[in-house]
RNA sequence: GCGACCGUGGCGGAACUGGCAGACGCGCAGGACUUAGGAUCCUGUGGGACCUCCCGUGAGGGUUCGACUCCCUCCGGUCGCACCA
């Protein structure tokens, strides 16, 4: 056929018209309050850079609105909403270069932002838009740290930190990649501040247990398993022959008999009284060494192992010997208790260190490897009355005979830190406290949020530690809410993290501002049907956000614990097999393909470079594929418009070719599984494959394209509703329904079997489908090809497969 | 070092619970239409040969009637964690 009588396919007007219309019709702002059947569908809302939205986001936001777009064809209310992490240090910095102010860049951004994603032609409830930059929104943020204080989740102490000399500010252990900060790598530095802390370990055990509830790939869940990093053991008590006690944690007890040394972290605070005169200043030395290189070398890998004798016993109270005891900076004060029992035999490290600086190795486990055999399967010797037990018997016997003498007890130990919300910063909500000389630590009262941020022109920091909120007098200090006499507020602002840790329950409510999230609407639309996002917040982003709502679950707030039952992740965009990044000079600016091809045909292609939950290579050499796919469309369905004859409908077959009634089936039941699967790639490809099938059929049916436009909605939404219109419908496509599939249609006609002789190929009968077997083997074995192999010899074994395949062992 | 994932044409990638490897698309080649074609349409396209056949999914081995798929060893890559006791 020839488009010869259609209109040309222009994409600009196409998608400026639609995205007129959706607005002017509210197409995408669905009913909160009475939904049919509401679908929460949340993406990951990005942090608006002033570059722009890039490649990436708009894969990810694509592959997200596509989704939302199927369920709403399925029927269901769905909200999808979007907005802006504004606050931060990126930001911040990013001001700073180009010598603005993060209040004017931000602004600024967000309208990009806004109108980028709107060109996109995302599904978005403009109505609900929101920032947390934006007070009417941190007001909330502010309130949650609140609730957080006042159910005894927030607290403040004097700890180390890491610190960042170039962004100036505290960051987070999550934050620091092999002792460099991840936003500007530089090398993080160990500081004593006082902090803000949430106390994440607290629930720490909820969150582990739930996560075999989550609707979660295994990978996102290993990440988080292994970040919370639980691992059961027993603390032990050493004894000085002064009396002073020593507690380690292990989770070997069982090895304790070959306890041969004790190790302190060299900040452990019973260095001091523990060090003999004459080992004094050795120790000092190595002290201030390690505190200098701290979080840096400590963490960097670097195994040799350095460390200083104190010159001082203790009794191991097992074997009831006097063992040294050392400071060496492989030991952490953040972990366990600081100190460990060093068992050269069976800890690798231990073995290292002992062997370094010529201390006892005592086996205690048989084992098949060389020393150190680290192995759990043993069976141990040299361990007095516990001889011949296994390891894991041991285990438990060792710890309650120490128990029993008040030297052991059982504990469960995790990796997981409190979560350091402080930042010395500008660019974030000021946490809401108050310090009054009289009170104390005064709360800012809920009826004085929000605690705005001050538009000060110096916001920069310095190297002081402390925020530059402190440097601005008539904000720092206040009246005391309780007393009334000259207070100071806090001067640190609470890590982005807090601000993204809840937004998800704020998008329903956001027009109320007199609550952060409104009871009803709360429970029609939370928690999250699907969420998808990236995979690169496995841990951090989705940890305190679950950290938050199972927080405000146990203060009554909200009635469920997991904010997100149904995670999905897509994976990354690449440009020449690296991250794009302005550094490397390979970021791709989605504008231009966006002005160049429309978006309905760039939303396509980033779909059909790869599956979305791995992503892909960006190479714009494809892209044309897509476009002519969709230039098929348009002329085929202007074509089907323009033909007289069967009026709109669902299809039946009559008059239908079979082969097209066939492939329709299929396509509609391929594409369905595919898109509920996220997998878009193949979904388009079914949709070409379909294509194809019905120009070479030469089929004009308006019930063979109905439903291909139906399908190619979520995709290219804009196009479709075009094409909705031309086939002489007045609404919009999204109310059109997901086109039902005949399984027995689908499965009609003929099926070609594979014959094969001994595993290999030799021929092929076409026949209906579900002949029995009996006829499909005497056609095979009729077949030249396959007598010729089977070179007379009778069969030995025939296996077979319905509608698949006949295989012939001779 | 530990853990997870991945290696398929010139390229991006398909392949259900083991059952025709290379769907779909790009690119390329030839042809049609055309003043023209970087538009459109048609045909072909993993490699090889003695073109009724053989070889082919990183390498080697195994299980099986049958392996891209399962198992073992090795090589290469990506990501995460990284002295966590």
């Amino acid at each position: 056929m020839s488009p010869r009588d259609t209109p040309e396919y222009d994409p600009a007007a196409v998608e400026s018209k639609w995205q007129a219309r959706w607005a002017e019709r509210h197409t995408n702002e669905p009913d909160l309050d009475k939904p049919a059947r509401p679908n929460f569908n949340l993406m990951m809302f990005p942090y608006p850079s002033a570059e722009g939205l890039h490649v990436g986001n708009m894969f990810a936001f694509t592959g997200a609105d596509i989704y939302g777009r199927f369920k709403r064809l399925q029927g269901y209310t769905v909200f999808e909403p979007i907005g802006y992490d504004a606050f931060g240090i990126h930001s911040e910095n990013y001001a700073i270069t180009i010598g603005t102010h993060p209040a004017k860049l931000i602004p600024k951004n967000i309208a990009a932002f806004r109108n980028q994603l709107h060109r996109l032609g995302g599904m978005f409830d403009w109505r609900h838009e929101l920032a947390t930059t934006d007070p009417k929104y941190y007001k909330w943020t502010q309130w949650l740290f609140l609730q957080l204080y006042k159910a005894g989740l927030a607290y403040k102490k004097r700890a180390a930190v890491n610190w960042c000399p170039k962004d100036k500010t505290v960051l987070a252990n999550e934050q620091v990649i092999n002792g460099h900060c991840e936003r500007c790598n530089t090398l993080v530095e160990q500081r004593f501040l006082e902090q803000w802390f949430f106390a994440i370990t607290k629930h720490a055990q909820r969150l582990l247990d739930n996560l075999d509830r989550l609707d979660w790939s295994d990978s996102t869940r290993t990440l988080q398993r292994n970040w919370i990093g639980r691992s059961e053991g027993a603390e032990l008590t050493f004894e000085t022959p002064a009396g002073q006690k020593i507690t380690v944690f292990t989770t070997r007890p069982d090895t304790v008999f070959g306890a041969t040394y004790l190790v302190l972290a060299p900040e452990h605070p019973l260095v001091d009284t523990l060090t003999a005169r004459e080992q004094q200043a050795a120790v000092r030395g190595y002290q201030r060494e390690a505190q200098s290189k701290d979080v840096v070398t400590r963490r960097v890998g670097d195994t040799t192992k350095t460390g200083v004798f104190l010159g001082s016993y203790v009794r191991n109270p097992a074997t009831g010997e006097s063992i040294p005891i050392w400071i060496a900076d492989y030991v952490l004060m953040e972990y366990g208790t600081g100190a460990i029992m060093a068992v050269p035999a069976h800890d690798e490290r231990d073995h290292e260190f002992a062997t370094k600086f010529k201390l006892p190795i005592k086996p205690v486990v048989k084992g098949d490897g060389p020393l150190p055999f680290v192995g759990d399967d043993g069976v141990l010797f040299n361990s007095g009355d516990f001889d011949g037990l296994t390891c894991a018997v041991a285990r438990k016997k060792i710890v309650a005979w120490l128990a029993g003498r008040g030297a052991a007890s059982a504990r469960v130990q995790y990796r997981l830190h409190d979560w350091c919300i402080s930042r010395q910063r500008y660019w974030g909500p000021p946490i809401p406290i108050i310090y009054c000389d009289a009170c104390g630590v005064v709360p800012v009262p809920e009826k004085d949020l929000p605690v705005v941020l001050p538009p000060i022109e110096d916001f920069r920091p310095d190297d002081s530690g402390v925020s530059p909120l402190a440097r601005h007098q008539e904000w720092y200090f206040v009246k005391c809410p309780q007393c009334g006499a000259q207070a100071r507020r806090e001067t640190d602002v609470s890590d982005t993290f807090l601000d993204s840790a809840w937004y998800f329950l704020r998008y329903p409510s956001t027009e109320f501002d007199d609550r952060p999230f409104d009871p009803a609407r709360t429970k029609t639309w939370l928690p999250v049907t699907t969420y998808i996002g990236g995979n690169e917040h496995a841990v951090l982003h989705l940890l305190y956000s679950r950290f938050t709502t199972m927080v405000l679950k146990d203060l009554g707030h909200v009635s469920f614990e997991e904010p997100f039952p149904k995670l999905r992740a897509h994976g990354i965009i690449v440009k020449d097999g690296s991250k794009m990044s302005k550094s490397r000079g390979n970021v791709v600016v989605p504008d231009i393909y966006i002005n160049q091809w429309g978006a309905d045909t760039f939303r396509m292609y980033l779909m059909f470079l790869g599956p979305f939950q791995e992503g892909g290579d960006f190479r714009d050499e494809g892209i044309t594929g897509i476009r002519r796919f969709l230039e098929k469309v348009w002329h085929l369905t202007h074509e089907v418009s323009l033909t007289p004859g069967a009026s709109p409908g669902m299809p039946g077959s009559p008059g239908l070719p079979e082969s097209v009634v066939q492939k329709l089936h299929q396509t509609i039941k391929k594409v369905g599984s595919d898109v509920d699967g996220l997998q878009y790639n193949t979904a388009i490809a079914a949709m070409m494959e379909y294509v194809n099938e019905v120009r070479s059929a030469g089929c004009t049916d308006r019930r063979a394209v109905e439903p291909l436009v139906v399908m190619l909605a979520p995709f290219a939404p804009h196009v479709a509703e075009d094409l909705w219109e031309v086939l002489g419908h007045s609404g919009t496509v999204f109310d059109a329904g997901w086109p039902k599939h005949d399984d027995a249609l689908a499965a009609a006609g003929d099926v070609e079997i594979v014959v094969q002789v001994n595993g290999k190929v030799r021929g092929r009968v076409t026949v209906p489908r579900g002949l029995s077997q009996e006829a499909v083997e005497k056609l095979a074995f009729a077949d030249d090809s396959v007598k010729k192999f089977m070179e007379g010899k009778a069969p030995k074994k025939v296996v077979y497969v319905q509608d698949r395949l006949v295989n012939v062992v001779v």
